[in-house]
DNA sequence: CGACTTTGACCGGCGC
DNA sequence: GCGCCGGTCAAAGTCG
């Protein structure tokens, strides 16, 4: 049984002309070891292992949505064997950072709660996605999270669509992309960043997610 | 010089 | 069996 987790993730138009077709960092490091156009798809899709440790088994694959070129579809197959490489960061930032995630768990485990339509043992069926962040999580745990932009993080908006995401059916991605469309001033993020009242922590933080939105996706 | 990306070739699974 | 397609390999090129 190879996990898989699928992460439907919005990137910025300009981000999208970097390197790597501006795919978020994250705490491993990636080698790219292919790319396939296909089909149906005017995007390629690029295929990467995990290259932070020898042996590691993780992959991950990365397109873009068909629909909507700004959003990366991001498919994380199998597990890291190794733990989560320790961003560089100042020592005190850690502590806070895991408060955080750990606070973004607890309300995504309360959202599923209140669903009550994927109990969680029957989320480790194989036919269903494990929602698991792989990038920033070092977990087995079948816990679905989302990467909340941090200025979202107080809002009620941020619950309203957190709802919506947890909806029975599954989000087709232009409805991903109006949830999401309020995010157009994202291209001047960092250039905002710098003068806004942020903790090193949450800076930190937000730097490594590259402001990009986490979104889980369901089976097509 | 090592790590990485690019890209064509190769391989296996699947449907017809 | 054949062709299509997705996934992987590996050599060559690039970059810091």
């Amino acid at each position: 049984m190879v996990e898989k987790t699928v992460v439907a993730v919005r990137v910025g138009e300009k981000v999208g002309k970097l390197k790597n077709e501006g795919l978020p960092s994250d705490f491993w490091s990636w080698r790219k070891y292919g790319q396939k156009p296909i089909k149906g798809s005017p995007y390629p899709r690029g295929y990467y292992k995990c290259s932070t440790s020898k042996g590691c088994s993780a992959k991950k694959q990365v397109e873009r949505c068909r629909t909507d070129a700004s959003m990366l579809i991001i498919t994380y197959t199998s597990t890291h064997n190794h733990p989560c490489p320790t961003p560089i960061t100042t020592k005190s930032t850690t502590t806070k950072e895991e408060d955080q995630e750990h606070i973004e768990l607890e309300e995504e485990e309360e959202q599923r709660d209140n669903n009550n339509n994927k109990p969680s043992d029957e989320v480790t069926n194989e036919e269903n996605f494990h929602y698991l962040q792989s990038p920033i999580r070092c977990s087995s745990q079948d816990i679905i999270i989302e990467q909340e932009d941090p200025f979202k993080l107080n809002t009620e908006k941020s619950h309203d669509r957190m709802d919506l995401l947890l909806e029975e059916e599954p989000l087709c991605f232009a409805q991903l992309k109006n949830l999401s469309a309020s995010k157009n001033e994202e291209l001047d993020f960092f250039d905002e960043l710098e003068e806004l009242p942020m903790s090193s922590s949450l800076l930190h933080f937000t730097r490594n997610i590259f402001s990009d939105e986490r979104i889980p996706v369901g089976p097509s």
